[in-house]
DNA sequence: GTGTGTGAAGGGTTTCACAGCA
DNA sequence: TGCTGTGAAACCCTTCACACAC
C-alpha cells in the first residue's frame, strides 16, 4: 500500500460526515464541486483524494452518496466498532465518555482510568472510573483498540508508557506534550491550547 | 507583515510550551536540536520557523529560555490576556471552562451560553450558564475576543452566524461541522472524530 | 453536455549543507 | 570548535486543464 498523506485521511473523514449529512436529507448523488463546497475546499483537491483509493464516480454525473460513504467507510475502517479506554477521570476525560459523535461512528468508550483513589470507584455515565495501576489487565479484559490519554501534561508520558507496555498501539492525546513512543504506536494530538495560541496570533496580527 | 504558514504557527506555539518545561526546570540555554527532539522534529524545522520571525539565538551556544520564550509570547500575542466565551453547555463545553491550560496561557472564561431553557441557570465551575439569545450584549458586556462553539452539528453555522453578528473575529469550533464566516473572522477546528477516524485508519492499515 | 479521473505544472514547506559568528 | 541562520535543493501537496466516459 503506497502512503497516503495525513491531509488525505483527515478530508476523507470530513468527506464522510458531509455524505452523512446529504443522506439525511435523501440527497443521492453528489459532485465533486457540491462536496468541495460543504468542506471549504476545492474539487480537484475531492476527486484527487478519492482518486487515491480508487474510482468511485460516474464522469458527467457524480458520486452516489450512500455508496460513496459505504466505500470510505471500509477505507477508514469505520465498518467495525473500536474499543476505547479513557485515561484521565478528570473534566476532558469525563466529558469524553459521553461523547455522541464517537458512538456514532463506533468508537465505544469500554474503559476509564485514574491513578487518584479520591476518582476511583466513582461513576460517570455508566462506566465505573477504573484503577490506572491495573492497566494491563483491564486493556486485555476490555480488548481495548485505541487509548485517550486526558491526564496533566506532566504525566502523559508516562501513561503512554504504560499504554505501550499494555498493548495499546493507537493512542490520542490530549494532553499539551509530545510523546515518544515505538515505531509501531500511533499518536494523534489533539492540542487545544495550540489552537488558542492560533487564534491570539492571528487576532494581534490582523492589519 | 508577511504570510506565515499555519505549521509555523503551530510549533511556535509548541515551542514555547517546550520552553516553559526547561525553565520551570532552571535550564538555562537551549539548542535547536534539543528543542527539536522535545517536539518530535527536525533542528533545520525550528531554527527556520524562528528565522521568520527574526534571530534569537547565538551561534555556537544556543538560546536563552527565558528571552527566546517572552520573544515567542510576543509573536504569538500571549503577553496580555483574552477573554473567551463558549457556546454550548454540554459536555464539551462544561469541560472546557475549567481547563488548566488555558487559564494558564492567558485565556479567561468569562462567559458559557446555552440556548436550553432546562440548562440556562445553571452553575458551571463559577459561572453562570447564560441564554444565547442575548448573546449581542453578553458579548459586549464580557468584551469577547475568542469565542468556542461547542453545540451539536447541526447548530453550529447558527451559532457562528450569531457570533460573528455579535462581532466575534476568533472561533474554535469543536462542532465536526465546517463553517462559513467572513473573511475577517478567523476559525479553527477542533475535531476529534478526524483525530480517531485517522486512528481507525492507522490501525485498519498496518501491514 | 457534464463532471470525473489524472498527468503535468505550480506552489509551498521541509531538509540539506555550509558560511558565518560567538 | 559548536551551533545558528539561511540560500538552495528536494520533496510533497495542491491546483490546473483536459481527455474521456456516461
Amino acid at each position: 500500500m503506497k502512503k497516503i498523506s495525513d491531509s488525505t485521511i483527515r478530508r476523507m473523514s470530513k468527506y464522510f460526515r458531509s455524505l452523512d449529512q446529504l443522506i439525511d436529507k435523501r440527497v443521492e448523488t453528489v459532485s465533486s464541486d457540491t462536496l468541495a463546497e460543504m468542506d471549504g475546499i476545492t474539487s480537484a483537491q475531492v476527486r484527487k483524494d478519492l482518486s487515491f483509493f480508487g474510482t468511485f464516480g460516474k464522469r458527467g454525473f457524480g458520486y452516489n452518496t450512500k455508496s460513496l460513504k459505504k466505500q470510505i467507510e471500509n477505507i477508514l475502517g469505520l465498518y467495525r466498532t473500536w474499543n476505547v479506554a479513557i485515561v484521565g477521570g478528570g473534566n476532558i476525560g469525563r466529558a469524553l465518555t459521553d461523547y455522541t459523535e464517537f458512538k456514532k461512528q463506533g468508537f465505544i468508550i469500554r474503559l476509564i482510568m485514574d491513578k487518584d483513589g479520591a476518582k476511583i470507584g466513582k461513576q460517570v455515565h455508566g462506566l465505573t472510573i477504573e484503577d490506572f495501576n491495573k492497566v494491563n489487565d483491564l486493556v486485555k479484559r476490555e480488548q481495548i483498540d485505541i487509548a485517550i490519554i486526558a491526564v496533566p501534561a506532566d504525566n502523559a508520558q508516562a501513561v503512554a508508557d504504560k499504554l505501550v507496555v499494555a498493548g495499546i498501539k493507537a493512542i490520542l492525546n490530549f494532553a499539551p506534550r509530545s510523546l515518544k513512543v515505538p515505531p509501531d504506536v500511533t499518536v494523534k494530538y489533539e492540542n487545544m491550547a495550540v489552537e488558542m495560541e492560533a487564534l491570539s496570533y492571528f487576532l494581534s496580527n490582523k492589519k
